[in-house]
RNA sequence: GCGGGCGUGGUGGAAUUGGCAGACACGCUGGAUUUAGGUUCCAGUGGCGCAAGCCGUGGGGGUUCAAGUCCCUCCGCCCGCACCA
């Protein structure tokens, strides 16, 4: 008998269920998957991860998706001779095992192990690619201790800093949230307006980097400009001066019934503009300045009104698009030029976090003074006018902001406005009165959080010693287990006795550090831990310098800014502490699109569940119920719109490749993608349409048919390959359908032919269906190893080039008619074919030609 | 306001970077086989037109033998930052 399989029969079906678990058994015990800590000289190593989950209980398609993409670099990139490292982990720590803890009395720990033990079964489900020997979660204390190692040896390298500074405090969290997740004046996390604290606090000092941070973005060049623009946005580099204006002699305030005494000598302000200094009619201090306290110090009305200010703060500013409002506090100042008086204003537009928290006002050539003068009756003086300004000119009704020419400004006059702000910090600094300055946006990246379930920030706080680090031999600090969330507050805090300990140094009675780090410093490093995430330090050198950056990094756009910047910054504190010899922790980044489905509302207006309707060609209607359905907007998956689909009912519905493979082929992966239910059963019928070619691959004789089809194998060999190297997923996803459809089409061509285009097919779609890929290839090739194992496949150069080629043949630039050609035919037999085409001469219509263009392999047009 | 991105059939999207627009898929229409069927197979499917053909990549203009692709301009949508001095 040969060893042939039998028929199948019409309905006979790939058995999904049954193949996909066998196929990870396999791989798993073939070790497909692992790499050394430390890679051989020789290797081409490949770093690929995705950005770790934290564990909130299940995965969703966002995961899915993610890890997918992922999947497929590291499975193509493995098949092309690269050793890859594709590790998984836990971004672990975090609020909501607190909230759990509190609304379910389940401990954190147990809820998050918990959670990590069934989402990690339902990755493996998906039959990723990935190391699991190197896992580790964030609440580990074998992860967070070394965290603890790193903070100290930051903290000896001058990267840490105590201090005490106005912060952004939730009043749901309770807790402080660094200005990166502050978004739109409320919480990143519970979306409650923040409120200003003045607080102390541990910094990391990512503004020491700012410079660097900055300049580097230039060398990302496998980095999405956008996500490079907005980094630079946040570090915010500007160009100007800083200047000190001495307030006006105490006698003149006395005069004016002001207690002078303990008054600062000067202002200092930033500008960008110091040639239009003389300009100037005001001086503005935020809310928060010094000199406004000291305004409030004397006067009631100043106080009230920064009691306004903080009051309305971020919240109503931001929604009714703040009216720029002020007070005068009676102080004025000296011009440095003009030895001329300007009153201090306390205003509402000037933050306190930018630059110095105080500016010098010049309405004409500024928006916002322009808005605040005309408000408050100041001065309006030109100091710039345009190089063709007319005798109309005027700053009256509006602000002239752009380049011209310096009027009214004795020294700077007649110059353009770049050489006058040279030429007044020349003069300012001549005078000691001021310096040209670079001002960053970038604050300092304030850690503490008042939580429990977070990593213990390891110092002790003494009334003699000060703040003493927690010596090494005693880390790691671990939490306490037992905790009691049933009131308000850190737990950690009002435990009875985890905080009393002795001072490492004098040994009297002091007290741990109760603040927890913010979760963003655990996933500033994971991805370097995963190189050695055993080793009894934070990072093994050999391991970290061998396997670092990540050459490809692939997450959600919303992480463009924190968690990005936050990496790039303590890898370069890592090199300061002498851990690793780099800068960039991840030197390609790949931001994927949101997944996305249609919401569906019942008639009482309650969303409902994608698998609760059905939609047919008359409409959406209940399952059960059978009451009509609103469709509405496609939007991303959300718990409160209900718009979810659980990616482990997809997998037991339709199999891991399935899922896989639409969450491919739908579209490009940096955009957002919509979910839907036909998408998955073209997909499902996809795989099962490639194993029943598989099922019966017996041809005919015909020679030429077979040479074709062996000609699109190889060519969609070149094509998928290409793709793949592009991240065009999608793309690689039709070229195997096409292929799919000419080895069913050329039933005609020899067995051998069609046996090649399907192993081809196999292991070309190997990346994105790894299961059945390995199923075929067991049976067309027994005995032959694991695709997981095998090389890529190269195109055979005799196979891609063609003998003929069809060229457009235009008239005038309009397509006439299609003509084949020897690829190596010359100008003049091209030319002779084109224009005896009938359809040609009708539309020639018996004109000259002029001139005949040919574009090898493409196009002949010609113009009469 | 500033910065960035994007507009291609009923839908998602292709288009060797200036060279046959609409690959591939979804959906839809018709047919065949099967039918418990979200099965399978065949044909068709940008618009107008009986046809030859004409028109077509948000609108208008331009460069070019040739424009979805380059330039100018207008419109629309999306995203980020937002009183940053």
């Amino acid at each position: 008998m040969p060893d042939t399989p039998a028929p199948a029969s019409l309905d006979a079906r790939y058995d999904f269920r049954a193949a996909e678990p066998r196929w990870q058994q396999e791989w798993d015990a073939a070790g497909c998957f692992r790499v050394p800590d430390v890679p051989p000289a020789d290797a081409r190593k490949y770093y690929v991860l995705e950005m770790f989950p934290y564990p909130s209980g299940k995965i969703h398609m966002g995961h899915v998706r993610n890890y997918t993409l992922g999947d497929v670099v590291a499975r193509y990139k493995r098949a092309r001779g690269h050793l890859v490292m594709h590790p998984m982990g836990w971004d672990a720590f975090g609020l909501p095992a607190e909230n759990a803890a509190r609304e379910r009395g389940t401990h954190p720990a147990k809820w998050t192990y918990a959670n990590i033990a069934n989402m990690r079964a339902e990755l493996k489900r998906m039959g990723l690619s990935l190391e699991w020997e190197r896992e580790f979660a964030t609440c580990d204390p074998e992860y967070y201790g070394q965290q603890q190692k790193l903070f100290l040896d930051f903290l000896r390298a001058g990267l840490v800093e105590r201090k005490e500074s106005w912060v952004n405090w939730d009043p749901v969290d309770n807790t402080v949230l660094a200005n990166e997740q502050v978004i739109d004046g409320r919480g990143w996390r519970s979306g409650a307006v923040v409120e200003k604290k003045l607080l102390s606090q541990w910094f990391l000092s990512i503004t020491k980097f700012a410079p660097d941070l900055l300049e580097a973005l230039g060398g990302l060049d496998r980095w999405p400009e956008r996500v490079k623009l907005m980094q630079a946005n946040w570090i915010g580099r500007s160009e100007g001066a800083r200047l000190r204006f001495r307030l006006a002699p105490v006698s003149n305030h006395e005069k004016m019934g002001i207690q002078t005494g303990d008054l600062p000598a000067d202002v200092e302000v930033f500008t960008t503009r110091p040639d239009t200094l003389f300009g100037m009619s005001f001086l503005a201090v935020a809310a928060e300045h010094p000199l406004a306290a000291a305004a409030a110090a004397r006067n009631p009305d100043a106080a009230a009104f920064i009691a306004e200010c903080r009051a309305m703060g971020t919240s109503e500013a931001v929604i009714e698009q703040a009216e720029k409002r002020g007070f005068d506090t009676g102080f004025r100042v000296v011009h440095p030029f003009t030895g001329e008086t300007h009153p201090v204003w306390i205003a509402n537009f000037v933050l306190m976090e930018y630059g110095t928290g105080a500016l010098f006002g010049c309405p004409g050539h500024d928006q916002r003074d322009h808005d605040f003068a005309s408000k408050y009756g100041l001065p309006i003086i030109p100091v710039v006018k345009p190089k063709d300004a007319g005798e109309d000119f005027s700053v009256a009704k509006a602000p002239f902001t752009e380049d011209g020419l310096l009027v009214n400004s004795r020294f700077l006059d007649g110059l353009d406005v770049a050489a006058a702000k040279r030429r007044v910090i020349e003069e300012l600094e001549a005078k000691a009165q001021g310096q040209g300055v670079v001002n960053w946006r970038l604050r300092d990246w304030g850690v503490s959080r008042q939580r429990y379930w977070g990593c213990p920030i390891p110092v002790i706080h003494c009334d003699d010693c000060g703040v003493v680090p927690v010596p090494a031999d005693q880390l790691p600090v671990v939490l306490p287990e037992d905790v009691d969330f049933s009131r308000p507050g850190n737990p950690l805090d009002h435990h009875p006795s985890w905080k009393h300990v002795g001072c490492p140094s004098c040994g009297k009675p002091a007290r741990r550090e109760t603040d927890t780090f913010d979760t963003f410093v655990d996933s500033s490093w994971y991805f370097a831990r995963f190189c050695s995430p055993r080793a009894g330090v934070p990072v093994t050198p050999e391991a970290v310098n061998a396997w670092l950056p990540v050459d490809q990094y692939i997450g959600g756009i919303e992480h463009a800014i924190l968690h990005l910047l936050y990496s790039r910054f303590f890898t370069r504190a890592m090199r300061a502490a002498g851990h690793v010899t780099l800068d960039e922790p991840f030197a390609g980044l790949f931001t994927q699109g949101m997944v996305q489905h249609e919401s569906y509302k019942g008639a009482d207006g309650r969303w409902l569940y994608p698998e609760e309707v059905e939609k047919r060609a008359d409409g959406a209607f209940h399952r059960e119920t059978g009451e009509a359905v609103t469709v509405g907007r496609i939007e991303s998956m959300s718990k409160s719109k209900r718009n979810t689909v659980d990616p482990g009912a997809i997998i037991d519905r339709f199999g891991a490749d399935t899922a896989r493979w639409f969450i491919l082929s739908d579209n490009p992966p940096e955009r957002d993608m919509e979910w839907s239910e036909a998408g998955v059963a073209g997909a499902s019928r996809f795989i099962h349409r490639v194993w029943r070619l598989a099922q019966n691959l017996d041809g005919g004789a015909d020679e030429a048919v077979g040479r074709k089809l062996r000609q699109t194998t190889h060519r969609t060999i070149a094509a998928v390959t290409e793709a793949l190297e592009g991240f065009a997923f999608n793309v690689a996803v039709a070229r195997i359908h096409e292929l799919a459809n000419a080895v069913a089409d050329a039933s005609a061509a020899p067995r051998a032919a069609r046996e090649e285009a399907l192993e081809a097919l196999v292991r070309l779609a190997s990346p994105m269906m790894p299961h059945l890929a390995e199923e075929l290839w067991s049976t067309l090739r027994p005995g032959a190893g694991l695709v997981a194992q095998l090389p890529w496949l190269e195109p055979d150069p005799a196979l891609l080039a063609a003998d003929t080629v069809t060229l457009a043949v235009q008239v005038l630039g309009k397509l006439r008619a299609t003509i084949e050609v020897p690829v190596d035919a010359t100008d003049e037999q091209v030319f002779a074919l084109a224009e005896a085409e009938p359809n040609v001469i009708r539309a020639l219509e018996g004109k000259p030609i002029r001139k005949r263009i040919h574009v090898k392999g493409r196009v002949v047009n010609l113009v009469a």
